[in-house]
DNA sequence: AGCTCATGTGAACGACTTTTACATGAGCCG
DNA sequence: CGGCTCATGTAAAAGTCGTTCACATGAGCT
């Protein structure tokens, strides 16, 4: 049966017209299913219903659409991260979790993305553009940090804000890796992936001395009137960041 | 030049008479040069000297051999934290720190091991045996955080042993997987992610209420004599866990 | 209408994975 | 010691991939 392929090409001509999207495409579901490892270039074209050799068209090798699909994930990535952190509002500690939860929830939402961002090996400094993306990427957590460390409660010594947010990422990264994807997920915790990294992060910036007990800040004027009970240890949110045992 | 492979077969007959274990090395070579993606099963073979279908009768498949030697790498790992943990000697704290270091250093040090174990893509759950090595593994950590939790300063909620230790497992993880291996750490970072992970722990267990500023304690009565400045806010190491920059 | 160049095709090469039928020889049994 | 057997190795073959090359097609410009 290999009318399949007269087929195909019966209805869309010679030419794809718009393979380069189309090979995107498609590689994105592949990788999807059966992880960036198990990807085929061959695959790709089949699906998009072009020879073996026409991708080489539009990417020099099988790495090139993966890093292609990787510096993508990184972009969308950032638009995410950007629009959890959304300039700090409420609040900065608020905001500043609402980018760890987003972490999290792309890793989740965009288990393609994800690999090949960060499972599929390549290295990451192969393409300056990946590179460049992924700095992009994590400037907004760095950034956000930047304003956390600001805040930092008067008294204790500032913390670095690079430190920080690698700090952060790392927890988030951790997290998303272990317990937050695919068969990893197997194992069964006592609490959901978005709980366990909402108290490690609260646990962590407790002992950086901030208060973690949100509450709506005056949006007006952030940094200006710390709560009285930053430097006191009387921050800790009722039941501890872990909450009850439900 | 295809006098080697006869060469080869002289010196050593027809049998090679320890195939699987060299199998097991060479892959673990090829692992630690070209990563888990670019090993090759007839790679392997070849390097032990043998035709390409010899090492079907030692493992079923590809997979096979790469699970065995991710089984082996937890094994090993099990091997480094128990005796980086050491019961907890001098102290607690020390010690779990010391664990932290651990994990690290296995990543540095065998970079196929953790390649095979960590980021070769395979099911943790397809093997029994492998899941429990891995498990195994965990289990020190978990044990070490028991044991932590139990020094909870009073007064405070005494936080989930199991928490802790998926807590300082993800850091330990993240910090790895992004910072400490390969291409990855080219990363230009503030301080080593020895140092990072180690300030990482040192906040996070302040945020639980612990004293971090390390000093032996009686190795005899471990758990009784809680120091006072537990549940103050004076348990701050000079300068903060994060030192002073040098 | 004709040219040109981007885009797609088919065939071919070498490498890899896996299976199959066959070869070898180490160890046991009489 | 002679012979059997079975674990262990080999060669060959089929099927898949990645990649390249010479050639085909047709969209868009002149």
């Amino acid at each position: 049966m290999s009318w399949r392929k007269e087929q195909r090409r019966a209805e869309r001509g010679y030419h794809h017209g718009n393979l380069k999207e189309a090979l995107l495409q498609a590689a994105l579901g592949l990788i999807a299913e059966k992880g960036a490892a198990g990807f085929t270039f061959a695959d790709a074209a089949r699906m998009a219903g072009v020879s073996a050799a026409a991708p080489y068209r539009h990417f020099r090798d099988r790495d090139e659409l993966l890093s292609s699909i990787a510096q993508r994930g990184f972009e969308q990535f950032e638009a995410r991260l950007t629009s959890a952190w959304d300039d700090g509002r409420p609040d900065t500690v608020t905001a500043f979790e609402r980018v760890g939860k987003a972490y999290l929830a792309f890793a989740r939402d965009e288990p393609a993305f994800y690999n090949a961002m960060f499972e599929s090996g390549l290295p990451v400094d192969a393409n300056p553009a990946l590179q460049a993306a992924s700095e992009r990427a994590f400037n907004i957590i760095r950034a956000a940090a930047e304003r956390l460390a600001a805040l930092a409660p008067p008294g204790t010594p500032r913390p670095p804000a690079m430190m920080m947010a690698l700090h952060i990422w790392s927890m988030a990264h951790g997290v998303a890796s272990l317990f937050s994807r695919g068969d990893a997920a197997r194992r069964k915790l006592p609490m959901s992936p978005d709980e366990l990294l909402e108290a490690e992060v609260l646990i962590y910036l407790r002992g950086l001395g901030f208060p973690t007990d949100r509450r709506p800040q005056k949006k007006s004027a952030e940094p200006p009137p710390v709560p009285p009970e930053a430097s006191s240890g009387s921050g800790v949110p009722p039941g501890g960041p872990w909450g009850k045992p439900k």
